[in-house]
DNA sequence: GCCAACGTTGGC
DNA sequence: GCCAACGTTGGC
């Protein structure tokens, strides 16, 4: 099983807009960078990813969602009024693929980017600015569920 | 709101 | 294929 991170902005897409959405799950859609892509296919069901709000007044890693679909044709690449449309995508061959995400929890005490800074200084969060989708090790993984205070993390 | 980092586009 | 120009991300 691996660990991922998935970035998103709270004004546009938050762990509650997740939680409300029909299943708890959501489609991740609209991811147009080519390492992010490939992290997107790699996530595999039953993966688990964090949530992190990002481009907001306190950037944190605030829950916990659970891959359950893989490698789905990203809808949105096909629609000509789609911000997200992709001339060079066919439905034979698509270039964009979505995970299923659903959520799992909310942390009670969410994880501030300021604290990952300190705690654990090599993550790829903090280098790689511009990639909204990356891994995470597990025992990054293990010792952010300690920080945001979860019992019976797994 | 600023601006650094960095990915993408397109002319040559 | 290089690289300048441009656009976007995202922390601060």
């Amino acid at each position: 099983m691996k660990y991922w991170l998935l970035k998103s902005e709270p004004d546009s897409f938050n762990i509650e807009d997740l939680k409300n959405s029909p299943g708890q799950s959501t489609l991740w859609e609209g991811v147009r960078n080519y390492q992010a892509r490939n992290y997107l296919l790699a996530m595999k069901k039953n993966d688990l990813a964090f949530f992190y709000y990002s481009n907001c007044k306190e950037p944190a890693i605030v829950g916990i969602t659970e891959v359950i679909a893989e490698a789905i044709a990203d809808a949105t690449q096909f629609d000509p009024r789609s911000k997200y449309f992709d001339p060079k995508a066919t439905i034979e061959k698509p270039r964009w693929f979505n995970p299923r995400i659903k959520f799992i929890q909310t942390f009670k005490k969410s994880v501030p980017r300021g604290v990952l800074k300190e705690v654990l200084p090599d993550m790829l969060l903090l280098s790689k600015t511009r990639l909204s989708v990356q891994p995470v090790q597990k025992h990054e993984w293990i010792q952010i569920q300690r920080l945001a205070g979860v019992k019976n993390a797994k």
